[in-house]
DNA sequence: CATGCTATTGTAAAAAGTTGCAATAAGGAA
DNA sequence: TTCCTTATTGCAACTTTTTACAATAGCATG
């Protein structure tokens, strides 16, 4: 159950307590390298620490997206999943199968600094996603 | 409550049946011109048709939005808001104040093709959302 | 204009996500 | 190590969204 990176560092730093539950939770997403969503992420961290609670993964998901520790993504349709922080990057999702692919961010660094210029906007890089067709499905057509 | 636009052909064409209901729903949309939640739709077309249920606003939102009368918008925190289909746009959010800006599509062509020919991927041209400050929030700080 | 097929709706119940509040426990200070 | 502050949790109630299914009603056809 130790786990090879430790966030309670970074959390206390920033006022913030390490707790249990948000250790398991931080585990399951750092072990399982995808998204997940609420409910895989209770449905796992829960075998680790039974007295977990839905809320509680509800809040401490929040918790660490507000604190850069996992990045939230809008999958499908309006429901957001998690996955651990690493590299920026956003998805494309293909609306016939669901199959996804990881774009890194650089590609969108023309896009960003022309939309700040147009708008006086301070962009995050946060995560976007985009859907359309993989190229099985276009062939499929 | 006729409708500068009729919706029916266009809905009849593709199979489906024009309803009370979703005429209520497009006309409540496309008056209000603006982002609303399925709970506002909701709330502006039972005036007009007292018998309708949340259960048939949601449904319709989502056939809506298949059939491409309305667009989906994953605005904060993972909640869907749907607006009247005009022209393609995206739309820039402050996630301090909530403040939200149009951007046209046509800045975003030229990452549409290098993103395209990167992943075999054809990619609709559907609403994306990105998140950062506005000018105001940015001097707040 | 009447008929039949089936898309669409309402109802009811379940699932997913949120909120308020009192009890608990993390971790800095003595 | 003990104490104290307050961040965090669990519980329970509530709101939002989804699903199953039988009843209803568009609309194409004759």
């Amino acid at each position: 159950m130790t786990c090879s990176v430790d966030y309670a560092p970074e959390i206390r730093a920033r006022g913030y307590r390490m707790t249990p539950q948000r250790h398991a939770i931080l585990h399951v997403l750092y072990h399982s390298g995808k998204h997940l969503s609420p409910a895989d992420v209770y449905k796992n961290a829960h075998k680790e620490l039974p007295g977990l609670t839905e809320t509680t993964v509800y809040r401490t998901l929040e918790f660490l997206a507000a604190n850069g520790l996992v990045r939230p993504a809008h999958i499908g349709n309006g429901h957001l999943v998690y996955e651990i922080a690493r590299h920026e990057h956003h998805h494309l999702i293909c609306r016939n199968c669901g199959a996804s692919t990881e774009v890194e961010h650089s590609p969108f660094e023309r896009l960003y600094r022309q939309l700040e210029s147009s708008t006086a906007y301070k962009l995050d890089s946060s995560h976007v996603t985009f859907f359309g067709l993989c190229s099985d499905c276009q062939k499929g057509k």
